[in-house]
RNA sequence: GGGUGCAUAGCUCAGUCGGUAGAGCAACUGGCUUUUAACCAGUAGGUCCUAGGUUCGAGUCCUAGUGCACUCACCA
């Protein structure tokens, strides 16, 4: 037992075992969810079909009115709330345990729908079952569960005690499960791929590190699936994806989360405009099935996801906006200097953040900006075109990143020169090896092959207006407590429990 | 990693010029059969984040630390 558990409530769990009754029985019950349950009931001047009905619920009680001889408790489940009336002169017998319930406590009833003089849609209690004692005092009733790091913390309280909450995980649900339905319906097929990899590829970025005894091997935590995804390809499966749940060892921010999921998907016979097409149709789809329309409203503007979104051109906005062409390097590297941007990992990589520097505000709406330089894009396939330019795609909303695509470089030698030429820059992002398997894999021949991976915690945080991505997270990356303190011990009763399952801090 | 701010009862928060701890809610006791932040009366509840320092005296001022929030950088 915590910290966290009340006193008062411990005490009541013994009263009422003393007197016969079980605070965490066995068996549910079986209730009518309660949004159902005030559906049918209307209203009192549109009645509905079910006033009077007798009928079974459960749920969390919030609070309890008592009145003396009459008691009135909201009742939440999964998505419904209903007012439930305890009335003595009904419940003779249980009377004299109504003081062994609290707000949180999870309670079955079964009774009668009707109506209160203020006309308050009621569930009049005939019979109550405690479901389950809960001995931890649930949040202050009117402000709620404020502090933020709590409502992450204690995410099973914050689900049932602040209204809407719960709406946004149902929308990220719903919104892949959209996806996914669209995908198989589509042809493509789900698959799974390692999450623990001998060597962290498809991205730059900093993997996280295990190590695996029996192998007496470090691996790392993936940072993309992309190159197994291919291997796939290769494999002869044509048109695969996976919600990958990716890591990277890098900040938090309103953006960014260690671990974040990630959809890819790889079709071959496809280039980049099919992947263009189809990102565009899929975030269509998603934003009906979780709003019933294309209108979003994310970080206090208006957008419209209807397909297609608009285009612009990578190389064509960076003239527009430096007045110089990219790979212009004596120029670039002048309005880098002006702009206070600093060389860290050569001229492309310089040049791009001048792009990001001068082009961003043109990336605010719904927009896919278009050919991306072939230098920051080791994975692409060139333009056959314009060499220099990759057959890369990046979808911005409201100047988030939120989907990258491209057709998929499927040359190996190539591919082992773009690799090498990574490794030679020696950036702490990029792999520390050449991916030989992978290389190896193309050898055997991938077929022209598109991909994208669309982040779908952004993709969930533009349809459901939330800001941040810690919102879109059942669960997001915490510092865990630990238990050393007392202090630390009274401001949070689970910290025991939950300090002895984290490793310590690399 | 840098900057700014915050940390007081279970929760949400006050706390004046440095003078020894307050409210509402929750809990407990009593009253109340139509409330909905119910109401009325009473009781109990404090390591003022931690460790130092200044002072006759620190919740208050100073230093360091810890945690969190916001923000910048990196990243998707």
């Amino acid at each position: 037992m915590t910290d966290l558990a009340h006193p008062d409530r411990l005490d009541k769990v013994a009263r009422l075992r003393a007197a016969g009754i079980d605070p965490y029985p066995a068996r549910g019950v079986e209730a009518e969810p309660l949004a159902e349950l005030v559906r049918d009931l209307g209203s009192p001047q549109s009645p509905g079909p079910r006033v009077g009905a007798r009928v079974k619920a459960a749920g969390r009680l919030l609070s309890l009115r008592d009145f003396g001889k009459l008691i009135f408790a909201p009742l939440v489940d999964k998505g419904g709330r209903i007012q439930l009336g305890f009335q003595r002169d009904v419940l003779t017998d249980w009377w004299p345990n109504r003081k062994l319930l609290d707000g949180g406590d999870l309670v079955g009833v079964e009774g009668e729908l009707g109506f209160t003089q203020k006309g308050e849609p009621t569930l009049w209690v005939h019979e109550v079952h405690i479901l389950a004692k809960s001995v931890a005092p649930p949040p202050e009733k009117w402000h709620g569960l404020v502090d933020k790091e709590l409502r992450y913390r204690r995410r099973y309280v914050d689900l049932w005690s602040s209204p809407g909450i719960a709406d946004v995980f149902v929308a990220r649900s719903r919104i892949v499960s959209k996806i996914r339905r669209d995908l198989e319906a589509r042809g493509f097929l789900e698959v799974e791929t390692p999450v623990l990899q001998p060597i962290a590829g498809g991205a730059a970025a900093k993997p996280f590190v295990t190590h695996h005894n029996a192998l007496g091997l470090d691996m790392y935590l993936r940072i993309a699936p992309e190159l197994y995804l291919k291997r796939l390809i290769v494999g002869g499966l044509e048109k695969v994806f996976e919600f990958a749940r990716n890591f990277r060892n890098e900040g938090l921010s309103l953006r960014h989360n260690p671990e974040f999921t990630m959809l890819e998907v790889y079709w071959a016979q496809a280039d980049y405009r099919h992947q263009i097409q189809l990102t565009e149709e899929l975030i269509e789809a998603a934003a009906r099935e979780a709003n019933g329309s294309t209108h979003v409203r994310f970080r206090d503007r208006e957008y419209d996801l209807r397909a297609p979104f608009r285009r612009v051109s990578y190389m064509e906005l960076f003239e527009e906006r430096n007045g110089c062409a990219f790979r212009d390097e004596a120029a670039v590297r002048a309005i880098a200097k002006r702009l206070g941007i600093r060389e860290e990992h050569g001229y492309p990589k310089l040049a791009n953040d001048v792009f990001e520097a001068t082009c961003e505000d043109a990336l605010e709406g719904v927009v896919f900006v278009v050919g991306y330089p072939i230098e920051i894009s080791p994975l692409a396939k060139a333009d056959p075109e314009n060499p220099g330019v990759a057959e890369r795609f990046e979808l911005f909303v409201g100047g988030m990143e939120v989907a990258n695509g491209f057709s998929e470089l499927n040359d190996p030698a190539e591919q082992a020169r773009r690799f090498e030429e990574q490794i030679a820059t020696k950036d702490p992002e990029a792999p520390g090896e050449v991916d030989v398997d992978y290389v190896q894999a193309l050898e055997y021949g991938m077929p022209p092959t598109a991909g994208v991976g669309i982040g779908i915690d952004r993709l969930v945080m533009v349809l459901t207006g939330q800001d941040s991505i810690r919102d879109v997270l059942l669960f997001p990356t915490l510092r865990p407590l630990h238990a050393d303190t007392h202090g630390e011990t009274q401001a949070d009763g689970e910290s025991g429990a939950a300090g002895s399952k984290h490793a310590p801090e690399a």
